[in-house]
RNA sequence: GGUGGGGUACCCAAGUGGCAACGGGGGCGGACUGUAGAUCCGCUGGCGGAAUGCCUUCGGGGGUUCGAGUCCCUCCCCCACCA
């Protein structure tokens, strides 16, 4: 494939590249590029706005190259304070190693593991003495690193920025160093990072490697970022049914982008899914199952994929019960003569936390007893089994007796 | 070392003697529908099988008061500015 071709699909849904010319003049030397990714092993699950970036590094796969993680076990004691309101704090060694082993697990899903190469920066950032330390901290200075935005937000409004968090850049630019990166991929929001490395690289005497940055890719509620730790993410190891009806639940202005940047489905019909939307002539709904559709095929297969569109639909469009129901076992000493107080029922199935909480499902008319709703917090339920307790339209329940 | 500002529920944030605690976000429920999308409405400490009922909660611990998030004492923690 010609270094042309290959920029052509490189590009796809990224959001900047410092820069596309240098980029193309790699290309053309012909031989496999080393294209890092430094990952902060905070959150332990991989979800589809970090899976936007590791697609992105499998395309340089399919095209040859190679891709190495930087596992930042060592800045991850600092953590990234990147986009960051406030200081984070550090992680254990313990917990850095527990994250770092989901990653490897899940990253299989996305990446060649035979093309992947993984390391640790602790390998070379652990050795360094304290005056290698102000050797590589001296050539920077403070206020370059303070003309990051959320350095400089968070100055302008008095909140705290630790030493060390000035020292983060700075040891991520190493890795691109002592890894002799010819490309650093990142989210938008590394572009700062990545540059630094560009500039250490150049210092050592190196080629600077070429930055190139996605998206960031919106969460569940269509404003922030997808992050764990905000709990509007879609985990690429969820369940496909789970994963399904989450992305069902992507607002539809951010469908657009979810197929850009989620899927393989190409760029030209990508748009022209867009003028059917904006023409009138297709549904949003469509369009949403079809986006649901493929992104669970990626990660479970089609024939799961169909399935779970098959159990949305039963659940949510007929309203009817789902397939799996889990089940709960009653105990004798629960039931007098037969019955049992509804509240009661609902917090031993495990559907509701406390009895307020059952006592206000049941005034709201969010409690069904095999589809007829209960409004009545004080009805005694005859208990039979089999029975199937609904809570809301996604919390099921069936009863079995001891 | 000095001065000043702070710690309230999942988060943000009001509240200077009557507080289970304004408001926003989030979450949950309902209606509608086009899906867990959009919009509108409601709920959002626990116990309590109906209470103007009881218990627990405003950084920790004491105290004043019929009554304290609110006043007093003390301790802990965070931040900024000056040096």
């Amino acid at each position: 494939m010609t270094p042309e071709e290959q920029l052509t699909i490189l590009r796809r849904g990224a959001a900047e590249i410092i820069n596309e010319e240098e980029l193309l003049a790699k290309l053309r030397q012909g031989r496999p590029l080393r294209v890092k990714l430094g990952i902060d092993p905070t959150a332990p699950d991989i979800h589809l706005g970090f899976a936007v970036v590791l697609r992105k590094l499998r395309h340089f796969q399919d095209l040859g190259h190679q891709v190495i993680i930087v596992i930042g076990d060592f800045t991850g004691l600092i953590g990234d304070p990147s986009g960051k309101k406030e200081t984070r704090p550090p992680l254990s060694p313990e917990e850095v190693a527990r994250n770092a082993a989901t990653y490897r697990e899940q990253y299989g899903k996305i990446l060649d593991p035979a093309k992947t190469r993984v390391t640790f920066n602790s390998q070379w950032l652990g050795p360094l003495a304290f005056h290698d330390v102000i050797r590589l901290a001296a050539r920077t200075t403070v206020a370059r690193i303070l003309e990051r935005d959320d350095f400089t937000e968070r100055l302008r409004e008095g909140r705290p920025i630790g030493v060390h968090e000035i020292l983060y850049p700075l040891c991520q630019a190493y890795d691109s160093v002592v890894l002799e990166a010819d490309v650093e991929m990142g989210g938008q929001d590394q572009k700062f990072n990545n540059l630094m490395g560009r500039d250490l690289q150049r210092e050592h005497g190196q080629e600077p490697q070429i930055v190139f940055l996605m998206p960031i890719l919106v969460g569940l509620d269509g404003v922030q970022k997808m992050s764990k730790s905000l709990g509007n993410y879609i985990g690429i190891a969820e369940p496909p049914d789970q994963m399904y009806g989450k992305v069902m639940s992507v607002p539809d202005d951010a469908m657009a982008q979810y197929f850009t940047l989620c899927t393989d489905v190409p760029l030209d019909e990508i748009s022209a899914i867009g003028r059917g939307l904006a023409g009138g002539t297709l549904h949003p709904r469509d369009v949403k199952r079809r986006l649901a559709r493929e992104i669970v095929t990626i990660y479970h297969g089609a024939d799961a994929a169909a399935a779970a569109e098959r159990a949305f639909d039963r659940v949510f469009v007929e309203r009817d019960l789902p397939e799996d129901i889990p089940e709960v076992t009653l105990s004798p000493e629960d039931v007098r003569d037969g019955r049992i107080w509804v509240v009661r029922l609902l917090v031993l199935a495990g559907l509701t936390e406390s009895n307020s909480e059952a006592r206000r499902l049941i005034s709201q008319g969010g409690v069904s007893i095999d589809g007829s709703r209960c409004t009545d917090i004080d009805a005694e339920i005859e208990v039979r089994p089999g029975m199937v307790l609904r809570v809301g339209k996604r919390r099921f329940a069936r009863l079995r007796l001891v």
